[in-house]
DNA sequence: GGCTATATTAAGTTCAGACTTAATGATTGA
DNA sequence: TCAATCATTAAGTCTGAACTTAATATAGCC
């Protein structure tokens, strides 16, 4: 009978583009790769992989096992997390997709505590800068996402609210000046977070019922929030920042709110869960957890 | 991740009255399945098994890990056929179910000719009194029947035709002349199989149009056919016999026919394939050969 | 009470699979 | 042509899972 290690063995194999590579993914050197994969092709008298002529390709009988395989490996994964979850346990690889800088400074920390307490898990963080294109790269069970979110028919689950702000250190308002009114921003120096993905020069205010475009020409840019902050809490100018992102700046006093009569659309903190990952227990658990301590505004 | 090797484990015990029973059947030792059993518990941190008052029961985990394994293990046999099938191998097991004479004497050679060609086949050959009884029982991919069958849902095959016969020994019919009428029977000594699930003193007997029911005393009988052929060489007197059974020896003139004219209902080889298995190679082919040898006369 | 079968613990043995290193050949691209 | 990457063969190592034997505890049965 077919070992589904061999199976896992396959995929893992399907997904690379050279045998080389598939042994560096899977941290063995190349012969034990080459030889298992002989041995498997001999056990089953077929040819599973194409080798030569450039990249590595599986062969139509490779290719349908690597297609069966994944029903079965689901099940067995499944079967498993049931069992854990029927045992009242919390363990087994958890994979977390999440951006650079929330992932880094409120999630990583949260995961780093779920798993020294439930030693038997896995945990696995992705941080990425697109989360949302990473998703369709690999397994995933939690993806975090902060911002608006396209109508993904996947199940997600607010975290927490976040508002976005226009901040700026008290140092440099003290020597530039507040602006009292949004036109009166153009006269300042302004960084913006520069992503690919969204057009972050215009940012739409509104107080009350005014709603007015602001175009800004950013002085400062960078694709990493914190390294903004840096700057705004350095005096460098005036930067616009999610909520739990300088939270405790303003509450210390380190940075305060420009216009703040005028709000920036929020960008609440959802997690997404992968439909096609079973709903495992460890999954439920840390997205309460993470929900709890992101709302608490611990990291 | 659980391994298929442990829902193979389960199951067995499943169906077994009591660990050591388990162990009898695995061929292992008794600590053996207690220490793996204990092992897979703890490292599921579920009890799986109901120790203790009298015979083995599984836990409500247990018997839903059962349940579940089915499907997975079925699965994975399933694709290991196929496997075997694209690469055109005949390998696996191979579980036959015959009756005890047939089985014996023409299935057993067969299927032993043809493990002998095929390695890398494990055949089984499960002989029975009641083959359709057995069908429940354990898994089977073939089985072998003689005679009319239930209006079962299951794909069935002919292997071959098969009348039956009334015969005698030459010797007794010197002694104690031939009958010529179905109605002359009486006076003779006959023998009959025995069998629970049939009345076999009943002789349904036609002759072109005509039919009647022969209802006879039975002198020997016996629940095995072979045993009753033996008898009737030995001239102890007429029995009622397949042609399977008896062509050879009515063709060497050990024995000849009673009632000539008059025939029974045929009771004709077919085999039954399990709708549950998978069409493997294995089995298409054996019941190819089993076909091709049954009707060439071979054994 | 003996007899038998079952279940479990403890400790030692065994073996095959999976890996490693080392060496060689093939292919590709600068 | 050299350097680099990749693939493979050969040979040796290692480990842990699975099993064994031995000993002990327990329960049912005549």
């Amino acid at each position: 009978m077919i070992d589904p290690a061999d199976l896992r063995f396959l995929t893992a194999l399907a997904s690379a583009p050279s045998l080389a590579a598939a042994a560096r993914e899977l941290n063995v050197t190349p012969p034990a790769v080459s030889q298992r994969l002989a041995l498997l092709e001999e056990r089953l008298h077929l040819r599973l992989v194409d080798r030569g002529r450039g990249s590595l390709g599986l062969t139509a009988e490779g290719a349908y096992l690597v297609e069966r395989a994944g029903a079965i490996l689901g099940a067995l994964a499944e079967l498993t997390d049931e069992m854990a979850a029927r045992a009242g346990r919390i363990e087994g690889p958890l994979q977390i997709i999440a951006p650079f800088g929330f992932g880094r400074l409120r999630v990583a920390p949260v995961l780093a505590r779920f798993g020294a307490e439930n030693p038997d898990l896995r945990p696995r963080l992705m941080l990425s800068e697109d989360p949302l294109g990473v998703m369709h790269g690999g397994p995933w069970d939690v993806l975090i996402h902060v911002g608006r979110l396209p109508d993904l028919r996947i199940t997600q689950r607010k975290l927490a609210s976040n508002r976005r702000f226009l901040v700026a250190a008290p140092e440099y308002t003290a020597r530039q000046g507040l602006p009292i009114s949004p036109a009166e921003v153009a006269k300042h120096r302004v960084g913006v977070v520069r992503e690919d993905r969204a057009d972050t020069t215009l940012w739409p205010l509104t107080r009350q019922d005014e709603e007015l475009s602001l175009r800004v020409a950013p002085v400062f840019s960078c694709n990493d929030g914190e390294v903004l902050r840096g700057w705004a809490l350095a005096g460098h100018g005036i930067v616009e920042r999610s909520e739990w992102s300088v939270a405790e700046d303003l509450r210390a006093g380190r940075l305060i709110r420009v216009l703040p009569g005028w709000v920036l659309p929020d960008a609440d903190i959802v997690a997404l869960l992968n439909p096609r990952a079973v709903r495992a227990a460890r999954i439920d658990a840390f997205v309460d957890r993470l929900a709890a301590e992101v709302s608490a505004g611990r990291s």
